[in-house]
DNA sequence: TATGAATGAGTCTTCATTCAT
DNA sequence: CATGAATGAAGACTCATTCAT
């Protein structure tokens, strides 16, 4: 599907010279902090060092550009946080790895976040119908069945809706930490870690505001 | 600082043939529909059923129309939704009101959590620096220092960040009024209500997944 | 079906600076001289002494320049040209009436011919399909079958075809008229005039090379 | 003149596998079905089923592959038609042996037609001055010579120019044959054999639409 | 208040052409 | 011979903006 022109045989993909790779590296980024819709080739070929034509050398045009991210870029990025999740785990379990690969897999792509929320979750997001495609259902559903059998049986509170709970998890991740500068030029404080914030995620998601009977737990 | 245009003394404002006000609120959906970059003027003057000149006699050019946008759109809802918060409520009480008219104010507003997510939290937003401005800080430090204190108490966990929290709390609902196509495009399920988000957030923050100890209270 | 933005109702239109019209001009002189391939919309533009940007704006993109030329200048040539053919005229007629309408035709548009041959007749032309649509092919059949009737009656001789005889004699006008410059070229001798061409043609289409058994006539 | 790279030795011209006569072929067959200007280095060479660089490589830019292709393929043609044409011949012999070797030439090369109405005869054809260039004027005088003489012996009409004669006869040989798909698009009738066409041109050149006085001759 | 005409700057895209391998 | 990488120039098309009416 997506455009390659067949890479010399002689040189191995991936090292740091790679054009392309480069190429796709500046587009992310700049998809992150421009949107896509204000990203212009011109724009991700500068970044990269290289020209514009160079872009349609290697993708085609845009709509290839937006596979390419798609399929080389966010694809791996949800398979690396969804493959894990495996049926009889608790849904306490599941949520805490979930979370804990999230914030590694962002911090390996700064760019996720921001991307995720203007062009996945956003009506007319461009990367929208691309991400949705590849989105990996049958796990989602081993976690919202694992989390309506824990409230069946008393050990999740029935106020939050099995499905919608994902939303909120994954959403309460990329937000915080596509929001990070923004909290930080707001409130004139340091940009909190992401471990800071899988903390107060995982804490908030795990018992509300509400304090703990539990014994507090030592984490890492 | 936005140009306006002087009305002709004769006819009041806000009536439906208003073209000022029909250019602004077509401009507010495309921009949540296609982000403030992938907005054209010609395309708002279009929706409004108006000439592209017709944007430049009443809002000069684009930037003094996300002046206006923000000015007459938007900082009004964030007035409405923070100026009832005062001192010497609980944090649970705040939280609730605040969610409420949050929900309230983007049911009369649908465009806004689009808006919101992709052009004032993102970096890079557009609408971002503009909106900064007139956040009313006082209010936010008045619900954080209700929260601390709250912590230092012991009713309210020490796990989660006392300013995290409101960017979780209004994150949160944004995030799932943003999404609710989304969620229903990838589930095949009906789009949530407004008050079922409303409910599911307000049971996530108060009492996170925990089953709750108190008696289960009356909802509205 | 064409892209027109409306004229300004104080403006009449086809007066001599009506910018459309001569950019319309322009595009039928380039076509005539470079082919439409060979015709770029700065080309057009700059030989109407009028920027690119403004061939969009009459005429959106090249599919509906190309519509234009054909609705607005080929097709009005081409039913000048065969809308006076009826029944009950002989063929003799018919055709000396079609070859002297074909003539004063390209003798107001010169850039016909070229054309005519080029992007019409040739496979592959780009206003083949556009103008195969709108040719009367009723009045064709009128004459064919004229022509047809009168081989039966031993008037007109068998060998010919009767309906390849009406590509032969359109194409030995346009091909003639075509071709005016480069026998002029080629032959070192001035471009024969239009009705030297007509002549050439009436005599070779009625009478081959053999001598005539009749009276030659006074031809205007 | 033409760029032309040393074959290497041990490997004889002409056969199947020869990339350079594959890329002309390849260059011929585009060049008839869009036009010169419409026909791109990268388009021959996918045809050719090899890359643009072998374009350059060959035939170094775009003016010497017209060079080529005029030296290596239409000059043959031409030569072919008009080398044997002599003195001491009947026009009408002359006339039937050159319609005879045009029809044969152009079914070993389909292409011909449709390229040299577009980019030879045309104002503006990108093929023209070379062409014209290697026209046999002395063999075209010959004939037209020959008409001329049969004309003031009375054998054949005045009406016709002994010039213009020559640009009809090759002109409708070319024009039918290059208008054959034309023709069955627009009539929906089968493609005309070339065999037809020719007997169809040399009844019309030698007897025009008159009945024949001459018993009908056999013709093939 | 409203519009059509006009434009310059910019974007995407194509293409001939070059070059190192 | 042959290819992939790279580029500059140019073409189609868009768009914010201006202006006369």
């Amino acid at each position: 599907m997506a455009h390659k022109p067949k890479r010399s045989p002689g040189r191995p993909a991936g090292i740091d010279g790679d054009a392309r790779e480069q190429l796709l590296t500046a587009a992310t980024e700049l998809f992150a902090a421009e949107g896509v819709a204000g990203t212009t080739f011109a724009a991700i070929a500068k970044r990269a060092g290289l020209t514009p034509a160079m872009m349609h050398y290697y993708f085609k045009d845009r709509e290839h550009l937006l596979d390419c991210v798609v399929e080389e870029k966010i694809a791996p990025f949800v398979a690396s946080v969804w493959s894990p999740v495996a049926r009889g785990v608790t849904p306490e379990e599941l949520i805490r790895g979930i979370v804990e690969r999230l914030v590694a897999g962002i911090e390996r792509n700064p760019w996720i976040p921001s991307t995720w929320m203007r062009e996945v979750l956003n009506e007319g997001g461009l990367l929208r119908s691309r991400v949705l495609r590849r989105l990996p259902f049958e796990r989602v559903r081993i976690l919202s069945g694992a989390v309506a059998r824990a409230q069946k049986k008393g050990e999740i509170q029935a106020g939050v809706d099995p499905v919608l709970i994902i939303f909120s998890m994954l959403g309460l991740v990329m937000l915080h930490l596509a929001t990070a500068p923004f909290f930080a030029e707001a409130f004139h404080r340091r940009e909190p870690s992401p471990q800071a914030i899988g903390r107060h995620i995982a804490a908030l998601l795990l018992d509300g505001l509400k304090p703990s009977r539990r014994k507090p737990r030592k984490r890492r």
